[in-house]
DNA sequence: ACGCTATCTAAGCGTCGTACAGATAGTACA
DNA sequence: TGTACTATCTGTACGACGCTTAGATAGCGT
């Protein structure tokens, strides 16, 4: 649940806290040589310990990576709520997607991390789309029923995982400069869908109409 | 650039056409074995080869893995137009969701191959991407701006594309359950954005009203 | 019929994740 | 203080992986 679990930095260790120091090596390596260099033997190489120490502060790989995923949702967390109140709720989408556009690799693992075991990240490592959550009510106003807004955050959250997810794909490229750079792009497909005009109370059927 | 450039049937190898053998023995074992389990010495036994006869046909696992990718374009990209003019864009929505959810190992092995090298898919298996696009045009009408066609088949792309990876996340479970099940849920979501209500050319801040 | 080339196999290299036995260093208690 | 005890780390090993190379084989054009 604690993403730093292994935090106890009072608690030392043979050759110190080597459980954070395994997390930071697998943070360092994610970002200078990107996730397929990231191996259980290069993190422990890294540390300057032998292959075979990580396991006695991961039952395997996979915990590993989840223990690093589960930092990248903290910081995530962290990034989203430094931008509250200042560009209301695209304000907290333009923080998503520069957190990851700046934490790249990091950002990729954590959704292969959540799509492994089909799990949002909850407690610590959720808070975001509460604050995004809590951003939308204020956006759509507190009249809105409870779907409304549980709607409208999930939407939001799409709209953010796919402008991080899809930010370099060349279809974009003439469109990013139409619109007048990268930014600016972000910033016209988050505020696009405009939550919260009130139509989605009652969703409408229209198949066609000018 | 064409996904079944190995479909040369009329040309027979040694032990028959192995590329093909090779891209079918990939999808059967993504479907059973999910994408873990897909190294290329597996897709080799499960064609009943040896574990280097596949790098006569393909330069690495990368490129049989993007084959098999670019097959999965087109075979989403087919699912999509079979949802024409059923039910509007919310039809195309719910017929790319229903993909993602029938084929997820592939679905996610598309998306994966996507991220490693920046690029969307274009030509054949870029071909949903249009036909949401062109559909979306049909919804907000053919006066909307190039600009906001654009921005409106982007954000729902990214709508889509989120239902379909966070379908099973348990945040959302509530939610389901209070709208009337998984189909609901997506049509809920999807219909949420309601694309193209005129508010996108003029992009409003309102920060609260009902 | 004869070479030519494409195709496939066998064997091997370095790396990976992981397991296990033994060494070592802190800790608790006599 | 000395002595078990346990947690931590190393060394070594196993099977599987991606990929390379050398050699066998089969279909092709001439």
């Amino acid at each position: 649940m604690d993403p730093n679990e292994g935090e106890r930095g009072d608690r030392a260790y043979h050759h110190g806290d080597l459980r954070r120091a395994l997390t930071e090596a697998a943070r360092r390596l994610l970002e200078s040589d990107g996730a397929q260099a990231l191996s259980l033997r290069a993190v422990a190489r890294e540390a300057g310990v032998s292959p075979a120490a990580p396991y006695h502060h991961f039952k395997d790989k996979n915990e590993l990576l989840d223990a690093v995923a589960r930092q990248g949702w903290v910081a995530l967390s962290e990034q989203v709520a430094a931008a509250r109140g200042e560009g209301g709720l695209t304000g907290l989408g333009m923080a998503y997607v520069r957190f990851a556009r700046e934490n790249l690799a990091l950002y990729q693992l954590m959704y292969a991390r959540i799509r492994g075991q089909d799990s949002l990240p909850h407690g610590k490592g959720g808070e975001a789309y509460d604050l995004i959550k809590k951003q939308v009510r204020q956006h759509i106003g507190q009249a809105a029923s409870g779907l409304d807004l549980e709607l409208a955050t999930f939407a939001f959250w799409c709209l953010s995982h796919g402008l991080a997810e899809m930010r370099g794909f060349p279809r974009l490229v003439d469109l990013k400069s139409q619109i007048g750079g990268e930014d600016a792009f972000v910033r016209a497909v988050l505020e696009h869908m405009s939550v919260g005009d009130g139509h989605a109370a009652a969703p409408q059927m229209a198949s066609a109409d000018v």
